[in-house]
DNA sequence: TATGAATGAGAGTTCATTCAT
DNA sequence: AATGAATGAACTCTCATTCAT
């Protein structure tokens, strides 16, 4: 076995791989839906054979559930780093749409396919919807609204299912793409809205 | 001419079957989807062979199309009445989330369909929904908001704009539904959030 | 029972209500073949329902076994008609010929479904086919080229064989029809051409 | 570029399967026709499962007409064949007959799924088949029929119409095929029929 | 006699997945 | 690791036929 030369190499080709097929995924689900992706176009678009997918994935859902992870640690990530980097609650929000919309025009295909999942009628992909975007859900809550309260700024609502508003209101204006890809609300505009509504 | 006898109750007998298939695929529908529903399990739930579908619809399609106007019509009409028995653009708004999710939950399975629709990736489907809602739309914008601003309650916003920001508001905590099948905010909460946002 | 007037009236409407669906089949038979014929366009286009066709055929089968004797028995009836009013072998043939095309000119519908059966699959129509039709090659054989060898007009072929080597002549060239419905060789030239091939 | 080895091997493989469904194809269709024929019987009939049929061909629309291209240009090339090797316009036109009833013997389902077709309903196949017979068409207008008379041997018929005659004189002749796949006629019996019909 | 709602077998077609190369 | 021919379950849709009215 002429296995000379460099593991990591390998590795590495794998990995590019594993990411064209991803990214091709991205487009085919955010076009089609799940149930109405096609493995081979995705494979195709990825510049690969029909085959070469199953050495990467186990399955469609494997693949799906690949992308959910995907798509959602980049977007928390990106969330979250921004906003933690802020100290008050009132930017911190504001922040929190600023970059999240930011993410989603930078990554339109993957954040088309979570949103479809989001509202879609698979159980099982929103369950790890749900896990993945958990961390965004607990920053509103623990970074953003108990703070606010606390310092005075915001009112005295509930903290879990004003997060859950937030988010919820996050998702469906943050999903609104007019055909060139863009977040239709201005960020700016919708954290203004939601601020006022959360101000004493 | 014979057999022209009992015409009437013929016409009524069809009308009976249809409904029975819209509820059906309501079901069907919210449970997975458009592409994923299965012709033979929504006239089986029906009560009916699988071919009797066809002798109603032209196409799945056609089912689906048929399913977004009864919904959407019947959606738009129970948040219209209620709507505009009200006055005072406060009440107005307060009235529509009220009104909306109170449709939402004697109505599981159409709302279920229409939201996964709307966040779906069928372009056809999308536009048709976008035309039956129109009206919800319209009503925010000119019995709502401009009213609202005229009468000095709500601050100078983009009235479009903020019509937009309402329906998506409005879609996406409606469409959050438990196990139950209950609209999982308050509808009251939910509105004094939006009313709050707009107020000067 | 009200039976009272008229049962031969009766079985008019019956024998008027059939023809017509006979012809209404004539035209779709020859238009999609039997296989992709639709019971249900034949009904319509005869002006009735769907079922009624059933008050008359046992079955699409037996519609088209009906078929096929009306045409091939008026078809055999025409030409013999005609034929049998010569006496003259040369004559006869000619006749043959112009009878024949005449026919099938003024029954466009019924005479294309009995070629494309005569050529198609269905070994059973076939079978039928060939007993409606009998007549005609008997016709050819006794009353034209027999006489017509006896007189020394004709060459001494096989009488049997040219019998069966004339009908083909005449079903392949009287079922080659234009757009207008109208045969496309004329009848004496192929008259003209089937005699100097047989006379010494 | 892996797995480059072997390309022409698969490609030898792709020829070898296509070509066996051809044969399977012709065979269903002579038996049941176009519309009766099933495309499961067919994959089976050739050994294979029914989806490796759309590995091949489109639909099954397309199955029958590249087996109409097949069959018709092998048809018309074992006949031009013999034919161009004479040079006698008298015995062109007997080559023409006993060449032509020799491929439908060696080739009895493809033939009789053109006949069929040539006789049958579907206006796009017989376009394609008038299409692909085109050749023949020519060849006894221009091989036979005006050299025929050029040299004086033939009557000065109408070249055209009198080859679309002998097509069609040809086509019903060779395709009355005996329950062995045998045409019925002798082809020198008809070829003599066809000389002396066309001789001075 | 005429109707047309209901039936369900059967068809063509799609496509995720397997596996020998 | 990559390929793509083969598979066959599953799906939508058609339509001859039945039968209560």
């Amino acid at each position: 076995m002429a296995a000379r030369h460099k593991e990591s190499e390998r590795k590495e080709i794998k990995n590019e791989t594993r990411q064209l097929l991803l990214d091709a995924a991205a487009g085919e689900f955010s076009r089609e839906g799940y149930v109405g992706a096609n493995i081979n176009r995705i494979s195709t678009a990825a510049g690969f054979a029909k085959g070469t997918i199953y050495n990467y994935f186990a399955s469609k859902r494997d693949l799906m559930n690949a992308l959910i992870d995907e798509v959602g640690g980049a977007h928390v990530a990106a969330i979250v780093t921004h906003v933690s980097a802020e100290t008050n609650p009132e930017r911190k929000l504001e922040v929190f749409f600023r970059a999240g919309f930011a993410f989603v025009e930078t990554n339109v295909n993957g954040s088309l396919t979570i949103v479809t999942t989001l509202y879609g009628p698979d159980l099982e992909f929103k369950a790890r919807l749900f896990q993945a975007y958990q961390p965004l859900f607990r920053l509103l809550a623990e970074e953003v609204i108990a703070p606010g309260i606390a310092q005075g700024v915001f009112r005295e609502v509930d903290v879990e299912q004003t997060a859950g508003l937030l988010m919820n209101f996050y998702l469906g204006t943050g999903s609104t793409l007019n055909t060139e890809g863009r977040v239709w609300l201005d960020s700016d505009l919708v954290a203004d809205f939601a601020l006022r509504a959360l101000q004493k």
